[in-house]
DNA sequence: ATTAGCACTCTAAGGTAGGGAGTGCTAAAT
DNA sequence: ATTTAGCACTCCCTACCTTAGAGTGCTAAT
């Protein structure tokens, strides 16, 4: 599709603009990256670029600038792969992670700002939602008269907590037979299956009218209407500090849209389901406050289940192959985490 | 001090410069406010204050500006007291902090959130800090083979769980008795008292050698330690939209700045132990990067004694009787829900 | 096919002039 | 003695212009 010749300029042009976001001129390719070629030949070879939409000029007599279409082949055929192994990443997220195992949310949180102190960009995480999680127990707890603590344990290290108040008055004694009831019934599906089956046993159980089971379904039921992804992000600070938001509105709207979780989730929920790392390149975005900016994402998992997300984002004009490979080597390094938490509990059934 | 004149002036020129960042004339002021003079008398009135140090000029032929220790004196003195009851605020904190009344930092989230909507500034709060929260109960759950959840609840509402490794297998009955002697040995002292008697207990308990006790009280130790207050800040968006802020410079400073959890905890800390609401205008403040930053405090409380802090941050142009009365509903709004999930259990006693 | 040369285009930066808002001072008015 | 009108002056802000520089596209020569 593209001869030697112009896979080299594209190259040095994408390159040269990542470094530094002024638009490439002909000269500073030749000298830069030692072509051999004059520029006059680099002017035409761009302009066959322009036409074939992979650069574009901001305005007549400006170098050039690539386009989301020039990065997406960037990222496909022309990034080099091998980026050194991320020692100092590794290092952090095991010096700031150790103790949080089994606090997936802090970890989460902590794994954000480590992504984006390591890209200086944004990083993002997402927890696993009610639909991948695994539900190990449920503890019933007495918290005063009239109100019960629940508390529940999932394998990704999720542990969610609610306090019901209630019309019964439970014993201590209620509480357990009702936990060991549902643990026994429940512990080993998703969520998402449990709330499918509390909808039909609580059909079923009217009939029953056994009422400390039917009370219990209905506490389980509560806790789980709380339960969905949460999402972490962090390093607007960092971005700040880029060129290209130099602009308070440009500002403006990224602090809107990250604050925004609701749209942030919908946004990534697309790339849930997604193999390895996804890379979406501005345009390509279907939301449109982020058409200026890529993502880049990758699931971490919980045994083989995909249980969350993590991810960068930055502006189109983004390190792809550093940023890939943190992300990558981020996601590998929180399914390892989860797989430590869950051993025993798995080897145990 | 000042004469009634110069207090109206003063008044004026505060006024017009909370609505409105634009250094205020006197041409203005005695249209806008039709005092009984003519724009030369106020300019006289106008450099007597400057002489005072209550206003300042940008620079000459400007029109003046308030300074802290003018803002200083219209907090003391000027200031309409009688700020309409917030209605609307009362109405969000009731609908929005209905659900979250046992789980405090989803709790405080919230309330920064409703605090930045309805000032337009940003929104912080913190959660109460080991020394005085007060611990309701401990619950131990097996986990997995060599791990136990270790859940502790205290009468602020605040549950904080931490997941530990031991070294011992214990029985669910072992952890059982272990919870029982905590909760008899710890219940109803504060975070502190007990990190306090932990260290005692220990020292003793070396020669006792009664293994389970003092594993559990290594194991009640662990946890303590994790347990600090929590910085809640949102409203960057908020702030982003006033003119003080349309300077990138300036919001990277406040954005480091708020980021830096531990930096803004040491700021409050200090206003941690004052009754009411606290007002730091400017420079007042010790932290360099806050002086160009107002900040309105108050304690909320846990039966009587205070818990934690919330309030509003936000330039020292600020609406500063409406942030007041709205830094002080929101802490006596907090202060009554923690009072009724208290009330039962201080019953109960 | 490549390159040197050249005219042309567009931006960014610096400099200047004019308008406008506001002051301080002085002298007149109350 | 206080207040006010009048006026000269100061300073900022904006718009406008100019210039330098970087880069292009085209053409003609290599």
């Amino acid at each position: 599709m593209l001869d030697e010749r112009s896979i080299k300029v594209l190259w040095a042009v994408i390159n040269s603009y990542i470094n530094n976001p002024d638009p490439v001129g002909s000269r500073y390719v030749t000298r830069k990256y030692s072509l051999e070629f004059s520029p006059a030949t680099i002017r035409n070879i761009m302009a066959d670029l322009e036409e074939l939409g992979f650069l574009s000029q901001p305005h007549t007599s400006a170098g050039r600038v690539p386009t989301d279409k020039g990065y997406r082949f960037y990222v496909e055929n022309l990034m080099d792969e091998n980026v050194c192994c991320h020692k100092g990443l590794i290092d952090s997220l095991t010096r700031r992670l150790e103790d949080l195992r089994e606090d997936i949310y802090t970890l989460l949180d902590e794994t954000t700002r480590t992504l984006s102190s390591h890209s200086h960009y944004l990083g993002i995480a997402v927890s696993p939602g009610p639909d991948g999680s695994t539900l190990r127990c449920i503890e019933l707890i007495p918290y005063s008269d009239d109100r019960i603590a629940v508390i529940l344990f999932t394998n990704e290290g999720i542990i969610k907590h609610k306090i019901l108040k209630n019309n019964f008055s439970f014993s201590r004694n209620d509480l357990n037979r009702i936990a060991r009831y549902l643990n026994k019934e429940f512990s080993g599906y998703t969520i998402r299956e449990i709330r499918q089956r509390l909808l039909e046993e609580m059909a079923r159980d009217k009939e029953l009218c056994d009422t400390l089971i039917s009370q219990a379904l209905s506490l389980c039921g509560d806790v789980m209407s709380c339960y969905g992804a949460n999402v972490f992000i962090s390093g607007l600070t960092e971005i700040l500090e880029l060129p290209e938001f130099s602009d308070i509105e440009k500002i403006k709207e990224i602090s809107r849209t990250i604050e925004d979780k609701h749209a942030v989730i919908k946004l990534i929920d697309s790339l849930a389901n997604a193999e390895g790392v996804q890379v979406v390149i501005g345009a390509e975005n279907t939301v449109e406050e982020m058409k200026a900016l890529s993502i880049i994402t990758s699931t971490y998992k919980e045994g083989d289940k995909p249980a969350g997300i993590v991810g960068i984002i930055g502006p189109t004009r983004m390190d792809y192959s550093s940023a890939i490979s943190l992300v990558d080597v981020t996601a590998r390094f929180l399914t390892e985490i989860l797989d430590e938490g869950g051993q025993e509990w798995r080897r145990e059934r």
